[in-house]
DNA sequence: GATGAATGAGAATTCATTCAT
DNA sequence: TATGAATGAATTCTCATTCAT
């Protein structure tokens, strides 16, 4: 469920195989395996040449499907945000302001244990050229505003306590993202654990009193 | 309060100035100058040269100060962690578990808005080689375990409400961190401010509910 | 007059044409292609891809009709030197040296306003390996000496008052080679004006002065 | 006497040599080296490395003098122009329109077999980006009306007789510029006698029938 | 201590060319 | 005959680092 996709070593190139493969699943497998690498050794130490030999090919064979490392690089973000969105869009649904805020919470912390996920917080915003820049920074600040809005809403309709809405959005946001940081694949607990007890946990303060 | 020791651009090398300075200054200077660019522009983005060139030296200058660019994001880190320890040692004090955190959050808190605090979350690790990084690693670990042991004492005294410590830790210093990202010196919450919010916001959900 | 060849765009590839062309008229479009990029933009600035994106084919059908790129070059420079080796067969003609020296400037002036004309000037023979390379020269050589000869000839038959027919061999070459740099489809005269022009501007010293 | 500049194959960088070489002198011999190999073998076929290797250096010296083997080439055609400019400027003197021309012709001839004057014609504008391109567009435009220029003055002061004077200025031109393609520093005739009979030469039909 | 000069080791990218289909 | 995919061989340029002075 949580996509572990870029985790396949399994090379759409692999020695003598059936070559009929779409070109779409070329160029996921070259996200996936450079993504994968991104997030292992950090961007600046991963080699073009290293992302092409784990896929059993040459180098130039990728700048068939991507014009340069940074349009990987992109390409790897904007991939991770889409999923993030598309989980939202479908799953955020109605209710209080802090029934949403738990729901998206838990969409993310989810998110946030998948390869994916990870990149939006671990792939650097300033390794891109200005335009491409832009647009993530956009879908950042999107985003937080999400968080800010649905704290604002449950602050209004009454389900959460006053308080600061950007200062909230920060604090969870920050909890949140850092799962990126510690989450391991063999870790203790599964995703949809840390997903609720994150929903729970950072919100416990947000609570009415007399909720 | 905290050093705003990047900052200064005075390089004891301006123009006609006495050459007298201790070496410790320069030293200083070099890692205050690197930092402030390793921080803005992230750290394989900065060249030696932009280094020299910004405190009006030239390059192999630094070689003076430091073995390799290494060398001063290792010793970037370890500033920004002594600024920090110096003062959890100093101000962490006595009594409830619950008290205890709150003050380490609040010290946290205010680091994580100067240069040398936000090195810990901003810089990369895999940017050393095994030693440093270790070296580093288990700081990490350390500051990661000082979370958890104040969580669980306070479990243990009855200030805190039953909760997984390691949870906890990650979602106090999750958002901790983050603060490394967004803050700005230049933006509407001063340090103090910060650091009081998030010393209730982080534990306002961990008290105990007769507390 | 003479072959506006390289300027239809006009590809046998288009969309759904009949596919029976000749093979000898794919060959000449692709090197009228060619030979138009390589004048227009010079030649290490056109890549394959270019001249088979711009006849509606992709890269490797080019290699049905030329061993290599540089194949297609050689190729190009000798069409245009055919081109004109075939004018001055048919059109030199008979006469005094002087008569005859005025009808080869006027062929080549016309020539050199042609695409396949320039491409004389235009290309570079040390694009070539060595046994092309042999082979241009020689023509090129040959070319010159026909120069030579003419205004030797003019000179002994008092048509054209004594002169170095090296030197004046360079000179008047130069300035028809140079009509390949400076003439444009759209200037403001026709090639055959200019090749009037030119017979008569650069044979003016060269009459004897009692003609 | 004109200069043999880039012919000299003493590298200032000669094994153990005096180090004190002065900058301008390094940038010079690159510069030299370079323009030389590029006249040989065509930009596009001498490589960084080959122009480091002759002048005893490696790859990345050069990048202490040219931000770019581009920059190198815009580099190499301004030389050459400004020595043509030096010596028009300084010699083109007073006169008739003929007179003058005589004399610019002279000058041209005899830069031209110089290997900065054949850099006016043998380096390609278009390997140039579009900022220096255009510097260097200007210049020939410049060029060609000073020709067209002391033509149409010696037109109006009867030293020449009626003629089209961008016309002429081609053909001159071309003659002279075709020098830089035929003449070999070991040929038969001095560049004093080559400009000689250039000026001569290309004059001859000009001249009034009365003159 | 400081510098000018140079270098070794890459790294991304390009492109003519080939090959299986 | 045409193509999609891949590759080998460059080539430019960068940068941390060193060294003679």
């Amino acid at each position: 469920m949580t996509g572990s996709a870029a985790n396949e070593n399994a090379s759409p190139w692999l020695p003598v195989e059936d070559r009929e493969k779409a070109r779409d699943q070329k160029i996921e497998a070259v996200q996936d395996m450079a993504l994968t690498l991104f997030i292992e050794q950090g961007y600046h130490h991963v080699t073009m040449n290293e992302v092409a030999e784990r896929l059993n090919v040459t180098k130039p064979a990728l700048y068939n499907y991507f014009r340069s490392k940074e349009d990987i690089l992109y390409s790897c973000w904007m991939s991770g945000h889409e999923r993030l969105q598309q989980r939202v869009g479908a799953e955020l649904g109605e209710g209080s302001g802090l029934a949403r805020l738990r729901r998206l919470i838990r969409i993310y912390a989810e998110t946030m244990t998948t390869t994916y996920g990870k990149s939006l917080v671990l792939l650097d915003d300033r390794d891109l050229d200005e335009i491409n820049r832009r647009a993530i920074l956009e879908r950042k600040r999107n985003l937080d505003g999400l968080f800010r809005k649905l704290i604002a809403d449950g602050v209004a309709d009454g389900s959460i306590r006053p308080t600061d809405p950007r200062m909230a959005a920060f604090a969870i946001a920050g909890a949140l993202n850092w799962i990126g940081h510690w989450h391991r694949v063999d870790g203790p607990m599964t995703p949809e654990k840390i997903a609720e007890d994150f929903a729970q946990r950072l919100t416990a303060g947000l609570e009415r009193d007399d909720g």
